[in-house]
DNA sequence: GCAAGGTC
């Protein structure tokens, strides 16, 4: 019963590939049928995004004068008594842009001490330096000074703002911290991972440690932060950067523990964006910072709760096994478990044969092919007899002509999957490269920020302007000359997903090929040719149908003419294929077809994954962010429980039974490389599809994912044991997934989440361990390829 | 030695 997995997960794009595949039929369907989450599956996120009231905006300063003031002396005395806690160690790179920004008024460290000093100090922190600086650039007009730290990637930024009322005229200083803080870990008793016993971490003790690598941060944070009044924070607008905001909040405490707290919601830094987020200011949304927190510490547990049981248990097998890490993570497993599902399905695939009736006739020197109505049978004999009536009735009548307008879509506003799938398939490149690519050209402020998940945008966004920038270009530049000044812009479509964070990945300014390098020049390319095909129209055609009776069967021939190319002139990623004119035919007219024969087909395999189709699996069961799901990608392959081979030469992985080659082995060798050593080693075999497909193609650079032996075996083993959830299946982290979103919606709390959680992974722990002979069973019969493991 | 999530 190989293949017949638990449960179903969501198949993107599956069906309608399948079903559109060459000779293929499918007939066991896989469909949605996604576990109901008990939060439900509102998708209605806003909620909590505004829940930061700006009436709270006026009480927090209303101590201090919304007086500006520069120069009056008669003005309300600092009441943050808070600050006047700060130390007078505070850092003289501070006090040396203050003084000079504002005209003396407010020498460091004597806030505390003069009465008078009406500028309130600020401590501005974002997600990352590149963040930092531009907000800086925009906030002081330019006129900033810059302090190294001891981080060689951060620096800090003073300069003067005024933050409208409320806060007013500040002395500011801007600097980042680099992603996260901290990190989750356990203390140091729970080292071993014999004992305590692995399943001792999901109550274990967890502490919050500052990573070491941001420790010299997080001190800048802290000095800063004692001679601050006031912490606004800059991260991301995004679950994750609300969490770093918290992290930065605790820094800051440390340093100043009366400091207040604000944040700005920014999602570009276009300066009157930025300019306008600081003038509304709002909370920290503590929501969405437990939903994280939950995250973080779920994922401590059972990863490593997991990894060690596994390892622990599947060295004991030896050989192959003696020296694997046989890791377990909440995305790695069901990453595995699309491709191992896959595998099967092409494994498992039976082809079938079928027949058919096509129809050919030839007028004004062109060939016309009909299709039948009823495209295929699996019955031959049926198709006999239909077929000898046709031919009966020698002229085949005109039914119905149809000629209507058509259009070809213009793409969605880009989103970080998409452009990640898009990589795979056409700049040969992983979504992983991809994504480091666009990162470099986001931080030279070529394209907005990469990662988002957005596919429209905001009404008041100036896309026109965006576009003109696009003027010099020798490629594409005459184009978008054309929408502008050719009146031919067209607002882009509107997609269905909103994150709130970020706005779909478009080109800000323009960068000459010069600049770029070769990747860089690609992916720019990319996002600009996608942006412009966006903001063009839709491809405009006619399409003719004809429909004939032939005998008492129906065909038909469908024909496209494009009429305006629009957005496909600057898109070469798509065409308007199957464009085809057709001769003239009139209702009623009969005519003996030039040719009507019965055809034969065999249906064949869906095909293995690709990266685009693992990207979009997982982007479907909301496996991984759009950040990370290329290093999970990456993962499963550096753990040796997949490999890459190139389209078209793929065989079968990880041993069937009947697999008499013995499979690409799990730590043979104990490369711990890249693990994609096993690609040479496989041949061209076919596994079961019968032969076929080995060997040949895989020119066009696209790879294609088979699980080995290993990735098998966990999958299988897991499947294979009695109770309802396999870890290998994406359930769990959907699940996950939507608890968080209830914790954001305040539907649910941290405590309830990891409650039932740790709960749910515990009860799979025990009843793992407890069925442990099922999994080296499989290990057995699949890595070491020993008949059904017995 | 182990996760996933940020970012460099």
């Amino acid at each position: 019963m190989e293949g017949t997995r638990k449960g179903l997960y969501v198949q993107v794009g599956v069906l309608s590939r399948l079903s559109s595949h060459r000779d293929s039929v499918v007939r066991a369907h896989h469909i949605y049928n996604l576990k109901k989450s008990r939060f439900g599956v509102s998708s209605n996120i806003q909620s909590h995004v505004a829940n930061c009231s700006s009436a709270l905006f006026f009480f927090f300063f209303s101590t201090h004068s919304p007086s500006l003031a520069k120069s009056t002396a008669k003005t309300t005395k600092p009441t943050s008594t808070k600050t006047t806690k700060s130390s007078p160690t505070s850092s003289t790179k501070i006090s040396k842009a203050s003084t000079k920004t504002s005209s003396a008024k407010t020498e460091q460290p004597t806030i505390d001490t003069k009465p008078n000093n009406i500028m309130t100090r600020v401590l501005c922190v974002a997600e990352k330096p590149s963040i930092a600086k531009a907000v800086a650039q925009h906030l002081s007009g330019g006129q900033y000074q810059t302090a190294n730290t001891s981080d060689k990637y951060t620096k800090n930024y003073s300069f003067t703002f005024n933050f409208g009322p409320g806060l007013g005229d500040s002395n500011v200083t801007m600097t980042a911290v680099r992603g996260h803080l901290t990190t989750a870990e356990f203390p140091p008793t729970y080292k071993s991972w014999s004992h305590p016993p692995p399943d001792s971490l999901f109550d274990a003790p967890i502490t919050t440690v500052t990573t070491p690598d941001c420790k010299a941060i997080a001190r800048n944070i802290e000095t800063l932060a004692r001679s601050s009044s006031v912490l606004i924070v800059w991260t991301d607008c995004d679950r994750e950067g609300e969490h770093i905001g918290s992290e930065i909040r605790d820094a800051a405490l440390k340093g100043n523990r009366n400091i207040q707290v604000r944040r700005a919601r920014f999602s570009n830094v276009e300066r009157g964006h930025i300019l306008s987020a600081a003038r509304r200011l709002v909370a920290l949304d503590q929501r969405q910072v437990d939903a994280v927190a939950a995250r973080i510490e779920l994922d401590l547990r059972i990863g490593f709760a997991f990894t060690r049981f596994l390892t622990n248990n599947l060295r004991g097998l030896g050989g192959p096994m003696g020296e694997l890490m046989i890791s377990y993570g909440s995305c790695q497993f069901p990453t595995l478990g699309f491709v191992v599902d896959r595998y099967f399905r092409v494994k498992n695939f039976v082809p079938e044969a079928f027949w058919s009736i096509k129809l050919v006739h030839e007028r004004e020197g062109m060939k016309v092919s009909f299709g039948w109505a009823r495209n295929r049978l699996f019955d031959r004999a049926a198709v006999t007899i239909l077929y000898e009536r046709c031919l009966r009735a020698r002229e085949a009548v005109v039914k119905k002509v149809q000629e209507k307008p058509t259009k070809k879509w213009k793409p969605l506003p880009l989103t970080t999957v998409e452009l990640q799938k898009m990589a795979t398939r056409f700049l040969r490149m992983t979504g992983q490269q991809a994504m480091t690519v666009a990162e470099k050209l986001y931080n030279k402020g070529f394209i907005s920020y990469p990662r988002t998940e957005t596919d429209r945008f905001d009404k008041g966004m100036n896309l026109r302007g965006l576009v003109e920038k696009q003027f010099p270009d020798g490629r594409w530049g005459a184009f978008a000359r054309e929408l502008i000044e050719g009146g031919r812009f067209n607002q882009p479509r509107q997609g269905k997903n909103d994150d709130k964070a970020h706005p779909p990945i478009h080109p800000i300014t323009y960068a000459a090929p010069t600049v770029l390098d070769e990747q860089e020049r690609k992916v720019y390319e990319f996002v600009v040719r996608r942006f412009l095909a966006c903001c063009s129209d839709d491809a405009k055609g006619m399409a003719t149908d004809v429909e004939v009776g032939y005998g008492e069967e129906m065909f038909a021939a469908h024909g496209v003419i494009v009429l305006e190319r629009n957005y496909l002139d600057v898109y070469p990623y798509e065409n308007w294929t199957g464009t085809a004119m057709l001769p003239k035919f009139e209702v009623g007219e009969r005519f003996e077809p030039t040719e009507a024969m019965m055809t034969e087909g065999k249906t064949s395999p869906p095909s293995y994954l690709t990266e685009a189709d693992l990207i979009a699996l997982m982007d479907a069961n909301g496996i991984g962010t759009d950040a990370t799901m290329a290093e999970h990608i990456e993962k499963i392959q550096e753990r040796q429980y997949v490999v890459t081979v190139p389209r078209g030469g793929g065989g079968g992985a990880g041993g069937a039974e009947e697999d008499n080659e013995p499979p690409p082995a799990a730590g043979r060798g104990r490369g711990r490389g890249r693990g994609r050593g096993g690609r040479a080693a496989r041949g061209g075999r076919g596994g079961a599809r019968g032969g076929g497909a080995g060997g040949g193609g895989g020119g066009d650079g696209v790879k294609e994912f088979i699980p080995t032996s290993l990735g098998v075996a966990l999958i299988m083993g897991f499947d294979r044991m009695s109770f309802e959830i396999s870890l290998g299946k994406p359930f769990l982290r959907k699940e996950t997934e939507l608890m968080m979103k209830a914790i954001c919606e305040g539907r649910s709390t941290k405590q309830e989440f990891l409650q039932s959680n740790i709960h749910q992974y515990r009860t799979v722990y025990h009843q793992s361990s407890a069925e442990l002979n099922t999994l080296k069973a499989a290990c057995r019969q699949y890595v070491f390829n020993n008949g059904n493991g017995q």
